[in-house]
This record gives C-alpha cells, structure tokens and sequence, in this order.
DNA sequence: CACGATGGTTGCAACATGCTACCAAAATAG
DNA sequence: CTATTTTGGTAGCATGTTGCAACCATCGTG
C-alpha cells in the first residue's frame, strides 16, 4: 500500500497526481501498460520488479481507478490490467517524461527506445505548453493562482 | 540517498527520467521551484517534508542537475537551490501532471491552485501530443520503436 | 490426471523515511 | 559587542516500505 502522505486535505493537483501515481514502480507499470502489457506475467518480466510490490502497486493503480482488472482478452481464466480512460489520460505525462528524458539522458547517437506516429513511424514532436491563446509558455510566463472556483 | 534501481543499463528514457525524479518529494521540490522557491526552509515549509529528507532530495536533484546551489539572490551568505536549464525542461512535466490532477481529482467546482498566463491571467491550454506533421496523437496511434541511432 | 505456467501470498532482512533532538554559522536586536 | 533568533543543516532511533526467496492454489495442456 502506498499510504497516503501529508496532502489528503492540499489543493495542489500536481500532489494529488504524485500522490496517485508518483512513485518509481507506478509509472513505470503506465509506460508498459500504453506499450502493450496487460498480464500480471507481462509486466513482471518487462520490469523485473518483485511480485508482491507489482500485486500492490496494480492494486493500487485499480483502486485509484488508473488499471481496471477485466476478464482476459484470450478467453482464459486469467484477468488482465487495462487501462481506463483516466489511465489513458497520462498520455502526455509520459510522453513528457520520455522526452525529457531523451533529451538529458542520453548522448547524442546513443540508441534508446523511442515512441513514434505508428503510422508514418516519425517521431513526435516535443511537448510545447501553450496559453489559451496558443502563445508559447516558458516557466517564467506563467504563474499559480492559489485559488479558483474553475 | 535514492538508490539507482534496476534500470541503470535500460535503455528506456522514461525509467531513465523516472530515476532521476520519480519519487515523491523531488516532483513536488521541482514544482516548488517552478512556483518560485528557492531557499531550503520555503520548501520546508512549503511541503512540510523533514529536513533530513529534504536534505537528501535537494543534493541528489543538483548531482542529477536538475538543480544547482548559487549564492543567494539578497546578498546572504545562504544559498539558494534554483532550476537549471534541465530542470527548467521539466516544465511540460509538472504541466502535465498538473493537467491529470485538475481533470481527475477535484470535483466539478471543487477549488484548487491553478497555473495561469501570467500575463493575461488565463488557464493554459490543455497539452497535446502531436506528431510531427500535426496531427494529434491518442495512445493507439503511436508504438515504441525498441531501438534507434536517433 | 499429471505437470508446467500463471498469478499470486507470506515471512524476513535490508533499506528508506520521518520524527525529534541537537548544533554551528549567519543575521538581528539591544 | 553581546545575546538571541533564524537558517540550514546532522545524528540517532523508531517505523514503514521494498526486495528476495519460498511457498501455494488455480489454470491450461498433453
């Protein structure tokens, strides 16, 4: 069990999500899950990870409505972990975490996986924040406001 | 210490980009500074983290140079923990999971810190993944390629 | 029905985290 | 200049989390 820490009452989203998803296993088992994995044997063996800590952390990301568990697509017994529409929504959190993660982390040259256009099988192209407006925002062009009725 | 996993030789950005952050407190150290943070006790006592613990996030962040130590902006003798130009590329990073949060943790109405357009006050536009001819990208239009010479 | 594969659970050791107390240097008040 | 407070840490210890190995029940296959 991940226990919640000290922002079940913090109005910050960006705690919220690090509190759902915000540890090493977790988002690692995301990136699989959107390549493809969907068996508890899948993700075992494509992360190496410990069986009792991948049966907590997909316990987790179900109760955190990330996976659903449903009946295997194969007609097995088995269950397979899929993701629902709010997993499918860390889409770009991963897409950002690759690139960011392609631009320091390796040298130039230096192979890597990398995501593509299935179809013409080009790369993305980097994550730009926009204003509503569609300028461009760095950093230090926006600003949090502590409070909003939305 | 955040001991390196499993995953020193993988090729993966994202497990890469998931060492170098994915634990609880540097996520939200990094948004901190982002939100203009810079000293030690502002994000003590911003995150209410120990200060042991903060300790350790804050040197491993600057041996990942996600952040470096500068003398202090007012002419102290103290330091100051500000972003590099990597952690600064983090920033569609924390939008993103600032986006995620927004959208699936707070009731409709319910209030919560909001990053805005400095300039015009407005929420920013939700991100997109696009390929690099435009077109939007959900999760099924896009597949990894295992390996590549960039 | 026997046997391997799948998908777990359990117990334990090692490690990471959080809390409290402590401390030295820098800033500040008097 | 001295005393006190603030800042930015360390140190030690209790607790929580993780990783590993062993075990086990169910499923699928021959």
């Amino acid at each position: 069990m991940v226990t919640r820490k000290r922002f079940d009452d913090s109005e910050c989203p960006v705690a919220r999500s690090v509190d759902a998803i915000g540890d090493w296993w977790s988002l690692l088992i995301v990136r699989d899950a959107f390549d493809g994995s969907r068996r508890f044997g899948e993700f075992q063996r494509s992360l190496g990870v410990a069986k009792n800590i991948l049966t907590a952390r997909l316990r987790t990301l179900v109760a955190g409505g990330v996976l659903e568990s449903v009946p295997a697509s194969d007609g097995s017994a088995y269950r397979e972990y899929v993701l629902t529409p709010k997993g499918k929504s860390l889409f770009p959190v991963i897409v950002a975490l690759r690139q960011w993660g392609e631009q320091n982390f390796f040298a130039p040259g230096e192979e890597h996986s990398q995501l593509v256009d299935r179809r013409r099988g080009h790369r993305l192209r980097p994550l730009e924040v926009l204003s509503s407006d569609g300028r461009r925002m760095n950093p230090d062009d926006t600003t949090v406001h502590k409070i909003s009725t939305r």
